[in-house]
DNA sequence: GGGCGCATGTAATGAGTTACATGATTGA
DNA sequence: TCAATCATGTAACTCATTACATGCGCCC
């Protein structure tokens, strides 16, 4: 079940659980509220798709993170309300802890590419590089003024981590396609 | 079926035939060769299981990509020895500039904890970014001395983009710290 | 004789995405 | 009236991991 007690590696199952609960924490909210907001809101930061929030808001409540009450307004249709419990909220702040100090490095980072490539001429190897560098540049630039809300929901923290790394890929990039032009 | 066609981004499963069809560009390999070679040298770079490697390799095998044949020394257990074919070798071309070309950044990055960071109280908030900064730096040690094979195989260009990618976290990490010990 | 290395897999599990299904309301 | 929005899901598919199965040879 993987509740991320100390077992020194995060699941996916572990981040997508701390984003519900996360975004709980600010209000109740009923599913399509959700997940409107992370499609809207926070999809510079996350991807998630519906079906998957559905199925975990469910498993959420069975293990009683959160607890759930219908509501009507009018006469649309009806909506499951989502409100993070006490278990919830300790649940979320050891997933909080657990996140936060662990790195995120190790993996598949697309590093693959790289080892191989002396198998393509050397041109076209740059050639790949450089439209890599025009698509991290292309990111970057539309990662500016990203709205933050308030204290309780740091969007800028880590949009700021984002950009980080991005600007860091860039400056390996460059260095990268000098080094390769030369030679 | 996903053969990176132009499609505009990369899947695993590119990366991991990409993975495959470069190491079987060195030399044809029986699957339990590739296994111990991933393991034991490419560890650092890649995560890939046996059995994902076998299946994959059917697979391959299945599209073309691929050839087999069975080999056997004295008596120990027959081996399948693959080797890359002509339409192969194009589609391991073909996915090594979409690898090269395409950046990594999008997706869960583990950004999410940082936007949940206020609701830790500020000590243990910083506590846990501290942990996470000598995990990084426990990590950076580890990737010293890695031994490249030769320009057919730059295992050397790979680690020194995570190495960049490590110490741009780890800079990233001290600043943050600092601004969110001062306040 | 017992365990490790060689060499191949299969089966079960779990996670996430895509595509599909449903049905009412609201605005052009 | 036609499309989009609201609101919830289900079913099928893919992909990767874990645990298990098998059997021979080699070394202590």
């Amino acid at each position: 079940m993987s509740l991320a007690t100390s077992t020194s590696h995060i699941t996916q199952w572990d981040e997508r659980a701390l984003l519900l609960l996360g975004v709980l924490t600010i209000e109740n909210q009923h599913g399509y509220q959700i997940n409107d907001f992370i499609e809207n809101r926070l999809c510079s930061v996350v991807a998630m798709k519906k079906p998957t929030a559905y199925a975990l808001l469910e498993r959420l409540e069975k293990t009683g993170a959160v607890s759930v009450y219908s509501e009507q307004e009018g006469s649309r249709p009806p909506r499951k309300v989502y409100a993070i419990t006490a278990a919830g909220r300790e649940l979320f702040l050891e997933l909080l802890r657990e996140n936060l100090a662990h790195s995120t490095l190790p993996g598949f980072a697309g590093e693959v590419g790289l080892m191989f490539l002396n198998h393509l001429p050397a041109e076209e190897a740059l050639a790949s590089l450089r439209e890599r560098k025009h698509r991290v540049q292309a990111l970057l630039a539309g990662m500016e003024s990203v709205p933050s809300h308030g204290p309780t929901l740091r969007i800028d923290l880590a949009m700021d981590h984002k950009r980080a790394m991005g600007l860091a890929e860039l400056a390996w990039l460059k260095l990268t396609i000098e080094r390769l032009a030369q030679a």
